[in-house]
DNA sequence: GAAGAAATTGACGGGGTGTCAGGATGCGGT
DNA sequence: ACCGCATCCTGACACCCCGTCAATTTCTTC
């Protein structure tokens, strides 16, 4: 569709050769395609099959692009980490206090969840109570910068020195459960989402058990 | 296997019949494969086939007692839920303190997680990133319960008026995020886990924003 | 334009799915 | 003890999905 400077301007520097025009083309093909069906059966449900039924190749070249089924939707998943988490780390690094730094983090992740819920749908199955989970390479180091981030925090004083992977950890459950329970309910109210969630992580880390390695003390009273 | 009172003691009141038994017994044999496999391939490669392999049976038998292998899936994690959802809510139907209340649920959802994991493993697939997570409807209902039982506390006023299905879905998030991160490194630490949970909600539930319905006002500073 | 590289196609062997007719087995009545 | 019935078990079957590969088409390079 986005034929854009593909013969009209000068075909000056790399034009891309029509190889890898179709290769980039079929790629985004299998995509679209991959997103709808997850999207229609679920993803347990959903084939390989259906996928490049839903397109107009043939069953080989799914696997010219894809080894499996697992692998489009990493791509997928790998996608949206990729648009959201270099936003999140920006936020976190200009954060200067403990409010800010967790309130940046949820406000974004929550924005983002109810622009973006086509792709966040397709975790879930319509009729169905299964959901899957997938924590891709790009989305584990997603949840790795944040762990890093709150080490930082922690050795600029700006936290104290909880357990940071359990802080993560808590940051993450209540992050995907609660965007759950956000996309429920329309209209989508993100700001409300965020608000809750921050508000209970101020309050939190200001009490959470001090430990340096996984000794456990009471911090604050 | 325990087969008490089978034709020792007095045959008083029905004894099963010996149809009832196989059928109870044959309906085990499955549950037990299937933890089994599940555990091993993880639930997402696991086959019927595979299941019905590890056990004496026909591959038509299983049919005669589960639609799918997702509806094997569903019998064990109900089996879960039926476990400790009971146990749940009567702790916290004792409490009288939002301290009491947070605690012990957090105290014994991880001590059940790291005294049951054979069946949280079967969530994963060893070296998959891949978590399938399902909602049965006992699973749903201990949820409900929880919102419910958070209600409660509120109209007690042992809670100020938060969001109580944002509230338990930030629990619930909690819960299982942190439960995966403690069956992470060996040995597990369950109290140290729930320490943790329990400070960063008991601190929480003090700031959250209050909301009756939907409107956002923020609580004490 | 021809030779070569690269990508596409669809048929194929292997295996999983759910079903069903036929056989086995416990149950109740005589 | 035996028979007829209902129930359950069995494994073969038809169908579909998977991933591969030789043949073919399409692009690139000289």
């Amino acid at each position: 569709m986005d034929t854009t400077l593909l013969k009209s301007s000068r075909p000056r520097l790399e034009l891309p050769g029509k190889r890898e025009q179709t290769k980039a083309q079929n790629r985004q093909l299998i995509l679209d395609a991959a997103r709808q069906v997850f999207a229609e059966l679920g993803y347990g449900a959903a084939t390989v099959r259906d996928i490049i039924r839903a397109t107009p190749l043939a069953s080989g070249t799914f696997y010219n692009y894809f080894k499996s089924k697992e692998e489009v939707f990493q791509a997928i998943r790998d996608e949206v980490a990729l648009a959201i988490r270099p936003r999140l780390h920006e936020e976190r690094m200009k954060a200067e206090t403990v409010e800010e730094f967790i309130t940046c983090t949820f406000r974004t992740f929550f924005e983002f969840v109810a622009s973006d819920r086509v792709n966040f749908r397709t975790i879930r199955h319509a009729a169905d109570t299964t959901r899957v989970r997938m924590d891709t390479p790009e989305v584990i180091a997603g949840f790795e910068e944040l762990r890093n981030d709150i080490e930082a925090a922690i050795a600029k004083g700006m936290f104290p020195p909880v357990n940071a992977d359990y802080l993560m950890a808590a940051i993450v459950g209540v992050a995907f459960e609660v965007a759950e329970r956000m996309l429920r309910s329309e209209p989508h109210d993100p700001v409300a989402a965020a608000e809750f969630a921050s508000a209970l992580f101020i309050a939190g880390v200001r009490t959470l058990p001090y430990a340096t390695q996984a000794g456990i003390s009471s911090g604050t009273a």
